[in-house]
RNA sequence: AGUCCUGUAGCUCAGUUGGUUAGAGCACUACACUGAUAAUGUAGGGGUCCGCAGUUCAAAUCUGCGCAGGACUACCA
């Protein structure tokens, strides 16, 4: 009987035709729209109470992929989260905008090169198209954001390239510069004389740049002083041989730079007696060990005989060399030799030149083991170089200013003297009149002559090249303006310990690591399209300015106008302290403005901008600030920490040396603070063979394809809880549509069946809360787990593990609420008067999917939002108007119940045991059985079965529970050693003792029960005596019983079937057929119905005995045993192996 | 080359301070259930826990050396 509660028609909870996830989506992305709910989630939160998130512009120059689903979504989350906490989430977009892959997309669209710019394109034409290109693809960006469900305020970003923007960072390089962490220097870097320009890491990197040259390598002989001249001739014993140091280039024109030789400490070397191949003489080399044959080859023959080395004479055929000493690499480290090829000496310290160092590079696959060390034309070379306080080969210009041997047209310079002096070192640079010997071979030949050359050989190997002109390259000594971040190191690694990294590995390892070994950052950019350094010079560099605001700009103009320096202003229409749009649309702080821009100096010299830009990666450090556009403006956001630190950022684990330093290095240099408190470095998608996706491999997945295929909901569930954020993951279509039917599809008809009967009672949750004590059992425990589930996934949240969370949800909802509760409790819902046990059904379900729904919220926005609002457009429990905008759930201790929750987990697992024994002789559930009986495990055991035996009895069908005590003596048991209380007490003696427990047989197993305790003999004939407690005894069989065991507990079926269990059994049949056909007949479920079976013998007395039940089951009126069934509604059906009939039923 | 991450069933992943039968989902096979039905349950098969060595009474777990995949950084005489 269903009794309709209400006359009047009330609201009914929206019931669904199937689970369309993208639709939804598409709804309420409609609803957030037109009920601004992104902006009331923010703004309904108090002001002093702000979480603080940064958002990582990302450049909208490309496109984006389904990685920035995935990273866009770990950001969400806990906004999201934090929200529903009650904090104050604002989160402003921003867009990267400068940088070289810009200025490459630029040069690609308008077909010009660098060469171009300034040439047949302005560079102010250039920058604007930069400017357009950058924001390309915004709109695309805009939907992802949209449609994966991503909020970020769109509408008011900060764009990098905006004058407020820059005139942050200016501000910030400014500080720096006051604070002495700025300096001029030189970086080795890739440079190409022939275009005299450097290249960047990215343009050598283009295919092509590499290729296989023959270049003269020489492998020269360096004499070591006096000290080391001793040290050897101790160590061989002979004091009549010269020592040399053996190394290979194959750059022979870097020697003449040569300021020091590398050794790896750890290796073995030796010191080879021989003789010179080219001139004869004797010689005494040093080389690493394992690289002895490899040099001594082809002529030379190793020889022990004394008299070998008396007679050779030049011209013999071979050559004899023998061993006579035995050192490590740090042995060498310190001694110096003689230079090589003394031109000049080098400006700085000239006598801690000409030294041998320690080069943790330095390996024995090729060469000598001995490395030749040029720190002005090798990047590994001036950094171990300058490890070592070796000097580089750097020599006074006329004005007194250190220049390399080399200019930057690639020409010796004229102190290499007449032979030397102006010559290209490389060949290729000539366009006229190239020489017949290169530089490397005169350098050779000089070699060979003066006795210092071991062998000199072509040598074929990779080189980069300039991809604009085709020829190669030089590593070359770069004017560079430097950030002293070594300065700031202890800093920057004692502010990185208060981090809170996700994983901690990487905070610890990777980013821990690069501060250890942390270098001066390089600020100089030689580009066009990016932020210029605001430091102005006089020619001879003797005064500088930095610019820290466009208000000392414009005074800095005035001034040089006044001096007759410059024309006209372009700063003339700004108004210093006016914060306008406006205001700040009146100039451009890009290079093509700047460069125009000379100031006087304080003695009334002209100054010059620098030409250089600065690293992007400075841009996106300077954030924090920049985006308030402080401190010109919203001073207070940083100064008293409104928006500063972040108490959260998030992106791919290739940001650690970007991002998360940049915003490190700037927040400890100009702040002394942490830029932020928690960050989350999540890992790459791959595709689902575990390839990095790329266009070119084809295997890059559509995020839009996604979206619309399975909605943003089940992309992030599936992204989410696949893998931990950090993981990399690996992406298969195939997980999202698990994702999509095993817990979406579960929730969803946990919803639908709610709907439905909530529908038919009129359900609207308007009655107070029943008592939880009136609850039943199994309704307790539900809440109790809901209980623990907030507590747990609450902490998953906070603790930034987003997979933990979604996992944890997953869980409850597909097994405890679904496939425990609504699955035992479906009868509840259904069945019966609309009475207390009805309501409190109800009310469960209801409280359990509304948690549910805020708890998934942040994770899956859209479909949580429509089944809350679903809910509580009919209960209206919740005042919020969107999921998003409710409250955490709170959890009550006091409804989590421990000892329920264990009574629950023993009825589950007997009621899986017992059917599983059912399945084992095939006796269908249907079929009623009499007794299972249960060995009692410990002293709570009876009580926790008997309070659940209820439901495990309806479950499976039984109609009682028997407990069996040990002391009946008929349960065969099981022993066996509690491995962690006995190892450590046992030690060695462990499997001895294991094996004797193993071996009790029933009488002492009984023994140990009864007295707690018992002694076994051990090895050695002592006696050490086992507690009750140490080890584990479980009941194996029940003779005469079918029995199924797990773990300690055990079940034993009653198998025997009595006629009254078979008529019952059959009764249950029928109601199931009748049931189907109620079902396929089209009926209502209030339908009631007059049901007519066709008698047969068999089963005739089992109908007649269960008449009640069956009718009260089946909604049936009457039932009636008739001769024959015939007409449209009647059903063949066989109710047990052979006993066939026919049904009908008709609608009353 | 350096730093870091990952490696467990056919696939995607759990696996606690080391403790003796290594788990789940998907997929597969069989059986059952049926007023949630584009669902559900039970059972089964399926494992060199990447390899080797070590520590330990005991290693998927700790240590070392490798292998494979990936990321970042640096690119060499």
């Amino acid at each position: 009987m269903h009794v309709l509660k209400k006359d009047c028609p009330m609201s009914k909870y929206r019931e669904y035709k199937g689970l369309d996830l993208p639709v939804v989506a598409n709804e309420m992305l409609e609803r957030w729209k037109r009920e601004n709910t992104f902006e009331k989630s923010v703004s309904s939160r108090p002001e002093n109470k702000p979480f603080v998130f940064y958002e990582g512009p990302p450049s909208a120059n490309g496109l984006p992929g389904i990685h920035h689903v995935m990273g866009r979504a770990i950001k969400d989350i806990f906004c999201r989260y934090k929200t529903n906490k009650g904090y104050r989430v604002e989160r402003k977009a921003g867009w990267d905008t400068h940088g070289l892959p810009v200025e490459l997309g630029v040069e690609k669209e308008l077909g010009i090169t660098k060469e171009d710019i300034g040439k047949t394109i302005s560079v102010e034409a250039y920058n604007e198209a930069c400017r357009k290109a950058v924001m390309k693809y915004t709109d695309v960006w805009n939907d992802l954001t949209e449609k994966m469900g991503y909020w970020v305020d769109m509408d008011d970003p900060y764009v990098t390239y905006e004058n407020k923007y820059m005139e942050s960072v200016w501000w910030i390089l400014r500080r720096l510069y006051d604070k002495g962490l700025m300096y001029k220097g030189y970086t080795i870097q890739p440079y190409s004389p022939a275009a005299g320009t450097g290249l960047s890491s990215h343009e050598i990197n283009q295919p092509g740049s590499y290729r296989m040259v023959k270049d003269t390598s020489a492998t020269a002989l360096f004499k070591l002083k006096e000290d080391g001249q001793k040290m050897l001739a101790t160590l061989t014993g002979n004091n009549d041989l010269t020592y040399t140091m053996v190394a290979w280039t194959t750059t022979p024109w870097t020697l003449p730079s040569n300021t020091a030789l590398a050794v790896n400490k750890k290796v073995d070397y030796v010191v080879v007696e021989s003789f010179n191949q080219y001139t004869g003489s004797p010689m005494a080399v040093v080389l690493a060990k394992d690289l002895v044959s490899y040099q001594f080859s082809g002529k030379y023959e190793t020889n022990e005989d004394d008299s070998a080395y008396h007679e050779f004479n030049l011209g013999d055929k071979k050559i004899p060399y023998r061993i006579i000493g035995t050192l490590k690499g740090t042995d060498l480290v310190g001694y110096y030799y003689e230079q090589l090829l003394p031109y000049v000496l080098p400006m700085e310290t000239p006598e801690k030149a000409f030294c041998i160092i320690a080069g943790d590079f330095v390996t024995t696959e090729d060469g000598t083991g001995v490395v030749h060390i040029a720190p002005t034309f090798g990047a590994d070379d001036a950094q171990v170089a300058k490890a070592a306080g070796v000097p580089p080969m750097l020599i006074a210009d006329a004005q007194g200013n250190p220049i390399p041997l080399v200019d930057l047209q690639g020409r010796f310079v004229d102190a290499m003297g007449d032979e030397l002096g102006g010559m290209y070192v490389k060949n290729e640079y000539y366009t006229e009149n190239e020489p017949d010997k290169s530089v490397d071979v005169l350098i050779s030949i000089k070699l060979k002559e003066e006795n210092k050359a071991f062998k000199i050989e072509k040598y074929e190997h990779s080189y980069p090249h300039c991809w604009r002109t085709d020829k190669p390259i030089l590593y070359y000594p770069l004017d560079s303006w430097f950030i002293k971040s070594t300065a700031a190191k202890d800093r920057l690694i004692a502010l990185n310990k208060t981090i809170n990294w996700k994983p901690e590995s990487t905070g610890t390892g990777r980013f821990g690591n690069w501060l250890e070994n942390l270098n001066d950052w390089n600020l100089s950019r030689s580009r066009f399209w990016g932020v210029p350094i605001p430091i102005w010079r006089t020619e001879d560099g003797t005064e500088e300015l930095c610019i820290g605001s466009v208000e000392e700009l414009k005074s800095a103009i005035v001034a040089s106008l006044n001096a007759g320096i410059m024309k006209e202003n372009p700063l003339a229409d700004f108004v210093p302290g006016d914060m306008s749009e406006a205001n700040y649309n009146t100039f451009d702080l890009h290079k093509n403005y700047m460069d125009n821009v000379v100031l006087v100096s304080p003695k009334g010299k002209p100054m010059h901008r620098e030409q250089d830009l600065i690293d992007v990666w400075f841009d996106s450090g300077s954030m924090p600030y920049a985006q308030w556009h402080y401190p010109f403006e919203n001073k207070d956001k940083i100064d008293d920490g409104k928006a500063f630190p972040a108490d959260f950022i998030a992106e791919g684990v290739d940001q650690t040396r970007g991002w998360f330093f940049t915003l490190h290095a700037i927040a400890t240099m100009a702040f002394d603070s942490i830029a932020y408190k928690s960050v989350i470095s999540n890992g790459l998608v791959l595709d689902k063979n575990g390839q990095k996706m790329s266009k070119r491999l084809g295997n890059a997945v559509d995020p839009f394809l996604m979206l619309n295929k399975y909605g943003a909901d089940a992309t992030r569930w599936y992204m989410i809880t696949n893998a931990q954020p950090w993981d990399n993951l690996r992406f298969d279509e195939s997980g999202i549509v698990e994702v999509q039917r095993k817990f979406f599809g579960t929730l969803y008809n946990t919803y639908s069946f709610f709907a439905l009967y909530a529908n038919v009672d009129g359900f609207d949750y308007s009655e107070n809360d029943v008592p939880l004590s009136e609850k039943p059992e199994i309704d307790r425990w539900v809440i109790s787990r809901l209980n623990s589930l907030i507590i747990d996934v609450d902490a998953a949240y906070a603790d930034y593990e987003p997979t933990k969370a979604g996992r944890l949800i997953q869980n409850f909802v597909t097994e405890e609420l679904s496939n425990w509760y609504v699955r035992l409790c479906r009868r509840r819902f259904w069945k019966g008067d609309y009475e207390t046990d009805k309501v409190a059904a109800y009310q469960t379900l209801y409280t359990c999917l509304e948690t549910v729904s805020i708890l998934s919220a942040p994770i899956a926005p859209f479909y949580m939002d429509q089944l809350f609002r679903d809910l509580n457009v009919v209960a209206d429990k919740n005042t919020a108007e969107s999921v998003h905008l409710a409250e955490f759930p709170e959890s009550d201790s006091s409804k989590i119940d421990l000892d329920l929750e264990r009574r629950m987990s023993l009825a589950q697992r007997i009621t899986s045991m017992t059917l599983g024994l059912r399945k084992l002789e095939k006796i269908r559930v249907r079929q009623p059985l009499q007794k299972l009986m249960i060995p009692v495990i410990d002293k709570d055991f009876v009580r926790q079965v008997t309070e659940v035996s209820d439901m495990i009895l309806r479950e499976v069908n039984v109609k009682e529970i028997e407990f069996l005590n040990e002391t009946e003596g008929i349960l065969v048991k099981e022993i066996k050693a509690d491995f962690k209380k006995l190892g450590p007490r046992f030690g060695k003696q462990m499997k001895d003792v294991a094996a004797r427990i193993n071996a009790f047989g029933q009488a002492e197993i009984a023994d140990l029960e009864r007295n707690g305790k018992i002694e076994i003999e051990m090895g050695d004939a002592s006696r050490e005596e086992i507690i009750r407690d140490e080890v584990l005894i479980t009941t194996k069989d029940i003779p005469g019983w079918l029995v199924a065991s797990e773990g300690e507990l055990t079940v034993a079926m009653d198998i025997t079937i009595s006629e009254q269990l078979r008529e019952e059994g059959i009764a249950r049949e029928f109601v199931n057929r009748i049931q189907n056909l109620r079902k396929d007949s089209g009926l209502d479920v209030t339908d009631k119905i007059a049901v007519k079976i066709e008698s047969r013998a068999s089963i005739e007395q089992a109908i007649k005995n269960n008449l009640d039940y069956i009718c009260a089951e089946t909604l049936a009126d009457s039932l009636e045993l008739v001769s024959k069934v015939n007409g449209g509604n009647s059903l063949e059906v066989e109710v047990e192996t052979g006993i066939e009939t026919r049904i009908a039923l008709e609608k009353i």
